[in-house]
DNA sequence: TGACGATATATTACATGTAATCTAATCGCA
DNA sequence: TGCGATTAGATTACATGTAATATATCGTCA
């Protein structure tokens, strides 16, 4: 039996490992719906990591240091600043510098950026739901708890260097 | 209920919609993979993309059109010039263009890539075991099969303009 | 007070991904 | 034959991700 991925990628023997094609499965369907999502964010002027660190700002509410924003975002700290640089051109974001501890610069999203986010909302659903709608909510949920344990063995393989 | 995902993104709210958080959880997972995957390839001088191409081209056997990597890498042809260049820098590629159609460009790995894709082979199958191992083999073909069924909406969606 | 280590950002260099445009070669068809 | 459309690659501009390093600030301890 030939797989789907086989297909696609036409790859002319089937896959050896199990976890193998679950892994390169894992790759080759995140970047099509990255794909996706990134050109919906272009038509508003925005790229899938502007978007990131605006949803995070809006979802938490009040101003958040540099440090916060990249954390949750699973990025490096060089990055940020180019990205905030960018949003900050874009009137999206202020910088404010924090009086208690002069390091940290705490970030906030303008109201421009918050209708840019309202306008968006719908779309951003209605891209999930196309994406993935087509599964049935048991199956969106066992996806989702098995992605959820997929990512456990970082959590032991983190610790051990190399 | 607080979701793993939930905690991860200090997100204050549940998700509202079982298709977002698989999206979400989906985009994490592979992000994390990928960095897991990135360290391993930069170890021995290559990065994702190149390891990419280098197994393609193992995999065919022969020589392929530049055309043909990018379509098998969901890649747009413009990033394949470049890779191809810092490939062929590290003497890991040739390119010989064809004498038929001398528009296109065969792409071929040298002996040297081959030794390399040959000493990574292990450390690649122990990196597949070690983040998805701990998966029982029919979760392992269940997250395959969901994973392939997800990208299936794309097929419909592809056709409808912007 | 003053040096030292830790922490928060920034800077630089480089590989990559996307878009738009360019060049060269081929094909179709009058 | 010869023009126009198509195709394969290359080029340029820009946003991003990673690594390594620099800078400013803070806390601590002598």
């Amino acid at each position: 039996m030939t797989s789907r991925l086989q297909r696609e990628l036409k790859k002319q023997r089937p896959f050896d490992q199990p976890e193998q094609e679950a892994c390169l499965n894992l790759v080759r369907t995140n970047d099509q719906f990255q794909n996706r999502f990134g050109k919906l964010f272009r038509e508003y002027g925005l790229t899938s990591s502007q978007y990131n660190v605006l949803r995070i700002l809006r979802g938490e509410g009040q101003p958040l240091p540099c440090q916060e924003i990249a954390e949750r975002m699973v990025q490096v700290v060089p990055a940020m600043t180019g990205l905030l640089d960018r949003l900050e051109a874009q009137e999206l974001i202020r910088r404010e510098r924090c009086t208690q501890d002069r390091r940290v610069i705490y970030i906030e999203p303008t109201e421009k950026a918050l209708e840019l986010l309202a306008q968006l909302d719908q779309p951003v659903i209605a891209l999930h739901k196309a994406l993935m709608g087509h599964l049935t909510v048991p199956e969106l949920k066992e996806l989702t708890r098995l992605l959820e344990k997929a990512r456990m063995s970082l959590d032991s393989i983190e610790e051990t260097p190399g």
